[in-house]
DNA sequence: GTCGTTTGGTTATAAGATAACATCAGTGCG
DNA sequence: CGCACTGATGTTATCTTATAACCAAACGAC
């Protein structure tokens, strides 16, 4: 149950049913684009994927250390790097960290909505924002390539809990 | 300031006035709130205003090291970390630097232009797409605290020289 | 003046990322 | 098979960005 109705994954759910989406739409991704998801670039997006929060490059480093020798940062950013260049996962510049993607099959804008007391990242693919933004930045003679939005704040959960008394139980 | 039209600046324009009036603003703002604004503080807002784009912490640190002794890394992160604190200075995320606020006497949610050719900088403060952003995420229970909206492509002068006199994608 | 607070100096190190070169695995082909 | 070619990974070193911890000087209040 992967709670269709909200981006956010708070409450207990079948994550590994997650984790096997994400994987196996990579899978067709890359066998599409003639992309080598070699198992190490393939652990690398698991390990990702292990939370609904972004991972830093350094904690996925030590996971790999201790799963096969002669893991040293380059592993874990040339992984990333193809990651990222197939869509299969975003940076977090706000936080220097990765969050693997919901929908890997074509590009997209997207937002990132960061809960600071969980850490749970969502991410939206809010289409009337991104083309608010580009129109913005065209009104000015801007081209836009690339929109880094992140949006930092309470999750629901969180903000229930944090003692706002119009949004307690 | 110059150029009133547009927030770029990439044209020729009296940059002397922009510092000039930047600094004064800054010391205006921290007048009413108390806050002091130091002689090293006053020259790291004015080091991130000597262009109209993003300063990186250690060049500042290189020119503090050629005019004073003494100037290490927290000389110039606390500085930076005072500017930020008083709305005087905004951290662009995506590339770990720092820019001159255009309007620091109150605060507010900004937008980034960043030109990836020439380095120029823009600051938005459009509201609507602060709204809808804060919209969409109190549609999900996300309460907002801060936005991070930094916008990558060419800037007018730079995608006008860019060799496509049509502008298509 | 002197007390307490803020600011800045100093040293050391943590955290994030990349450069450069070596080696290994797969593939095509004679 | 043996070789060359390519892409992926291993390896070492280094660079960039940022912070911790502690000390001394400057400032403002009284």
């Amino acid at each position: 149950m992967a709670d269709a109705g909200s981006p956010f994954h708070e409450a207990p759910h079948d994550h590994h049913a997650c984790v096997a989406a994400a994987l196996a739409a990579a899978d067709l991704v890359c066998r599409q684009k003639g992309a080598r998801l070699t198992a190490l670039r393939r652990r690398v997006l698991e390990l990702i994927w292990s939370r609904h929060a972004p991972a830093r490059a350094y904690d996925i480093l030590e996971q790999l250390k201790g799963e096969r020798g002669g893991a040293a940062p380059p592993t874990v950013y040339r992984a990333l790097d193809f990651l990222i260049e197939h869509g299969l996962v975003h940076r977090i510049e706000s936080l220097n960290a990765f969050v693997g993607c919901n929908d890997p099959r074509y590009g997209h804008s997207a937002q990132f909505l960061i809960c600071r007391r969980c850490g749970t990242i969502a991410e939206l693919e809010d289409a009337e924002v991104a083309r608010l933004v580009r129109a913005r930045a065209a009104a000015l003679g801007f081209r836009v390539s690339h929109q880094t939005i992140e949006i930092a704040g309470l999750c629901p959960g969180c903000d229930a809990g944090s003692g706002d008394p119009t949004h307690a139980a």
